[in-house]
DNA sequence: CACTTGATTGAACGTTCATTCAAGAGGAAT
DNA sequence: ATTCCTCTTGAATGAACGTTCAATCAAGTG
């Protein structure tokens, strides 16, 4: 049996990420919880604690949730960057196109967000990006000396949202898949560059 | 003097990137424009036809509005990539990091698009990326033989887009800087194997 | 002058929204 | 049995929303 709490911050999850932020009304809510307003407001202050909940949902959740499940089977560590680049673009081909990294659509919804809400985006982003980061610690030697590997991890994340969000606005994977490429080809670039040093 | 429908417009473009398109009310478009609810929708049958309007203008005025200022005075074909990314980079920075691509952040807000407006945000895409593209033609053999140009400029659109998004939420033209420098490290790469082929 | 046209006015409409709250249910402790 | 506390009910609230429309106005037109 689920509480309250856990049911409306499930039922929220797929809904900001369905619908965004805004457009999800209580009521929406509420009929997909088969809960009441006062049961929901007597577990949330109001609605955007619910979205806090969220955050601080995918917060935690990122191992069990995300990195899990897309490195199974993958122990090479460059492979499992893909191999999480790959998890996303599954839900790109299963929603049709109309998938978005549920933070990313909320980062660029919310226009003035609370202080909580943004450092919460902000963290979320920040996990994700040191996730990317201990693959390229354990890719040791194969990213050449004095590589960026911060900067490098997030441009991961860049590429990744800035390949969901045209294949959404295109309808059309291969724009992610494009985005991808490009990356595979940066990172062979950088795995022959450490090789064959000047 | 300026037509009510060019009034309407002109503050849409602006609240629209500001706020949002849910969050602008019609009664912010009427209150900044000085009109009445009646000519508004005497020149807009609804308020999605003035988001039309304002992504038409985005596409109308790509040249004057955002290319022009960009390379007024910069000739090199790479140069200019980088001189219109760099106008992004000023405009986050005005906006103390608030600044969104108006396109982008439309893209991601809309989740259930109305497929003219679907279409219109995609042709803003193309309009940019067919940019992006010229310059990489007009690069000639400083890129590597067999290089898909065309993905390599979505990839520009990627990394600026994904840029901004993580500027805007950590409050920090820096993760911008660093998309940028990632792609600029890329492309010394490509100039480089263009140099010395295999 | 009478008449038409197209733009403008702004109050009003119906809906939806997030939120509140008085009333009660269920259990555990006394 | 009674008190106490947590949780639930769901109708009600009031604000905000997009939109409508009868009325008015200014500028032609014949």
């Amino acid at each position: 049996m689920s509480s309250a709490r856990e049911k409306i911050i499930q039922a929220a999850m797929e809904l900001f990420w369905l619908k965004g932020y805004n457009s999800t009304s209580i009521a929406d809510l509420l009929s997909r919880t088969q809960l009441n307003s006062g049961s929901l407001y007597h577990v949330f202050p109001s609605k955007q604690d619910v979205l806090i909940g969220v955050l601080e949902a995918y917060r935690d959740g990122i191992e069990q949730m995300l990195l899990e499940p897309a490195w199974g089977e993958v122990a090479d560590p460059i492979e499992k960057i893909f191999a999480l680049l790959n998890r996303y673009r599954t839900m790109i081909v299963e929603t049709d196109c109309t998938y978005g990294c549920p933070i990313g659509s909320l980062a660029l919804e919310l226009h003035e967000p609370d202080p909580r809400v943004r450092e919460l985006l902000a963290e979320n982003f920040r996990n994700w990006t040191q996730a990317i980061e201990g693959c390229l610690d354990a890719a040791g030697k194969r990213v050449p000396r004095g590589t960026d590997k911060k900067a490098l991890a997030q441009f991961v994340l860049t590429a990744m949202e800035g390949g969901v969000m045209q294949s959404r606005t295109h309808l059309d994977v291969s724009y992610f898949d494009r985005a991808v490429e490009q990356l595979r080809a940066h990172f062979e670039l950088l795995e022959k560059a450490a090789k064959a040093p000047a």
